[in-house]
DNA sequence: CCAGTAACTATCATTTTGCAAGCGACATCA
DNA sequence: TGATGTCGCTTGCAAAATGATAGTTACTGG
């Protein structure tokens, strides 16, 4: 599957992997968004090659993840630093870590989040901005947006058909 | 990078990375959310070649997120089931699908989430449990948990130097 | 017997990854 | 005036992963 940057897919998570779905891409906003910023940072910090890292960074960039901005002019050097969208990542990142220590971690975490202020710890779950309701696998299902094409809502039509909605003689 | 099911590594997000992160285990685990538990379901859901989705699956399986389960003994015939661990990746999921709609739906979104029951459509926001308060790149940061080794300790105290604490004279 | 279905496996070309080495532009030191 | 070091890469190439196509096994149903 290659990166294309081209037409990206419909579904709002296919775009989604099609952007950042690559494994060291997660691992660098992973890093940028503790204050990374640096080519070189990264590398040391990822044990990546450097080409390898130099294709991310570039793609994350053409996806307008990164914007890459000058920093020393006499010898020319750039950094790489998050814009709006990708500092809006950071919630997928949580939820991995999440996801990490709550399957991985038996004997405890050995990373966790906490509030910057406070140094509190933080325990990420995710949940309707409206109703603070968590949203789970069993309670939540994919529906038709406004702008869904008619495949798109054949396909969730069927899907919608494997999984009757419970309490309801189907 | 090879997943090699191995010892995983320290970080709950590079762990998470190492068992999910190849470019079709995040879309399998979408279309296993809504319901697809058969091999030719997310063949023809997906479009992927065939011996490509039997890697992935076993990979998943041993990684304990489906269980494969028999379901018809004359000709034999086996099911993809997501696990308990499984099912509690929906967040992940949930939130790529939130990050999609907001940077890629510009003309509105193709998909959305909504509870089952009522069909409200859903907006997922991450937050902490204790306190309900959003979880951002700005106000959230990293900190060693109770099994952290002496390195990722290091790690930390490092990245905490780049970027000191708001509102403190740093 | 023939067609069809489900879940694969085998083969092999293409694509991606990643190691090692080198490069260009400058800064710093002797 | 070199000599060395830093930073951000690029190039070349081998190894590994991916993915298209075809084939297999084991049945069911007509």
């Amino acid at each position: 599957m290659q990166f294309k940057l081209g037409p990206l897919p419909e579904c709002p998570c296919a775009a989604t992997v099609e952007t950042v779905g690559e494994w060291w891409s997660i691992l660098i906003l992973r890093d940028a968004m503790q204050g990374f910023t640096r080519f070189e940072q990264f590398q040391r910090s990822l044990g990546i090659a450097p080409n390898m890292l130099a294709r991310r960074l570039k793609h994350l960039t053409d996806s307008g993840i990164f914007e890459r901005r000058l920093y020393s002019t006499r010898p020319a050097r750039h950094e790489y630093v998050l814009t709006e969208k990708g500092r809006d990542f950071f919630p997928v990142i949580a939820a991995m870590v999440g996801w990490g220590n709550r399957h991985f971690a038996k004997d405890g975490p050995a990373l966790l989040l906490a509030d910057r202020s406070s140094g509190r710890a933080l325990d990420p779950v995710l949940v309707d901005s409206a109703s603070l309701q968590p949203i789970d696998a069993d309670t939540a299902m994919a529906v038709a947006g406004p702008q869904a094409s008619p495949q798109m809502r054949e396909r969730l039509a069927m899907v919608a058909a494997l999984r009757p909605i419970p309490s309801s003689n189907g």
